[in-house]
DNA sequence: AAGCGATCCTGACGCCCCGTCACGATTTGA
DNA sequence: TCAAATCGTGACGGGGCGTCAGGATCGCTT
């Protein structure tokens, strides 16, 4: 069988739209049919993509494996995506989407560096722990992970997190410190310490936070006394 | 041409062994031929997977790019290593195998926590840092690099740190902490701000180590004043 | 409504890389 | 010197990859 069959997925997308237009039916398809099939299209890619690596995991699973828990032809996989890499960028940039306004908000109330610093963290391990447990990542044992790629979002989460750092430490007239290095570091303890949080029963968001943030502030002397 | 046509590489070995066996010729041939090609052969794949991965990268580069550089035929490859991936990890472990004595010097002259983070991060950065130049590292600019798999000298050295923060921890009569997530976090940022290091020029070991251990050891109101 | 161009889904195809294996050259030990 | 063990060799089958011509569907115009 060859051609369009209308197998594209779902159609999941809000109906508050149909106040907007009160003279279109129930079904009501605003910005055309094609457009539509894109973007489920696009989301199925994205959602056959978690579920693929969640149970081959990464290096295993091939493109056609994605693209087949789709229910799409091969050939339509390189309309949306260039190749496995690619969307495995995708899902991290839409992480990194989602997390950004939780961000953004810890920035906004920030009034000094370890509030910031206190709120940024618990955020971030709250996010991943919850993330973790929703498409749960069964990463098979020692499976290989790539470290997410720069990808415009993360980027954006990474600028985030220096503006915040540079608002807090403007606010409270502290010395200039090496911004660049500072993000760095405080993002390294968060994800590796996240990491090992979530490998720990059962997973203490609080508990890490905290040792995360006090070493970030006070440096070992300052660290949580077991 | 098929056959063994005795291409191995090199001979690198000490000539001291000599000494222990006189009535040897020069060319002496002490562990038999068969046994001297096979350390030969193993050498030459990881010396050309050095080269490769550094030319072309490591995702780019291919089995056979790495073994035809090695002067072997593809299928002797696998006489040796079961893929590339573990070819990286044997790359990775020679790293660690060639750090481990620096640090275990530093865990056995250690008297406090701070001169033993200090020394620990020190060697580590400088140790990065003549490795990068070695066998210079091109990576294509955003070239994916995995991160290091748990092979056996990485989890020693993942261990030996452990240990020397639990020495030093103890000589000072330092309340208990928790000594996984200190060694992870502080692996983290030895890490990820080495890497960063490696990114400025001039490359700077001792103001990046600086900032590494100030962090540590006194957080953020202990870090290095622009 | 009917036709037409644009869109894009489809699956087959050729390419390249992978890992294996039968073969034979070489080494080892007797 | 010879037989057995070892292991380098390159051809081969398998499979994933990315492309592309063909055709179905959509959206717009007349």
């Amino acid at each position: 069988m060859t051609g369009r069959q209308d197998r594209f997925v779902h159609e999941s997308r809000c109906m508050s739209n149909i106040a907007y237009f009160p003279k279109a039916s129930a079904l009501d398809q605003r910005p055309g049919k094609r457009e539509r099939t894109k973007v489920a299209n696009r989301q199925a890619i994205l959602d056959a993509a978690r579920e693929v690596f969640g149970e081959l995991g990464y290096d295993a699973a091939t493109v056609r494996d994605i693209i087949r828990r789709a229910g799409l032809a091969s050939g339509t996989f390189y309309n949306y995506y260039k190749s496995k890499e690619e969307v495995f960028d995708a899902l991290a940039d839409d992480g990194a989407r989602r997390f950004r306004p939780l961000l953004r908000a810890e920035v906004e109330k920030a009034v000094d560096f370890q509030s910031f610093l206190r709120g940024a963290i618990t955020a971030y391990f709250v996010f991943v722990a919850t993330e973790q447990e929703n498409w749960r990542l069964n990463r098979p044992a020692g499976e290989q992970i790539p470290h997410a790629r720069a990808t415009p979002e993360i980027v954006a989460v990474f600028a985030e997190v220096r503006d915040g750092f540079a608002k807090v430490l403007a606010l409270e007239h502290a010395p200039a410190v090496d911004l660049d290095y500072l993000t760095t570091a405080c993002i390294a303890v968060a994800r590796e310490i996240s990491d090992k949080m979530l490998q720990r029963r059962p997973v203490d968001t609080a508990g890490a936070a905290d040792f995360a943030v006090n070493l970030i502030l006070g440096g070992l002397s300052a660290l949580p006394k077991l």
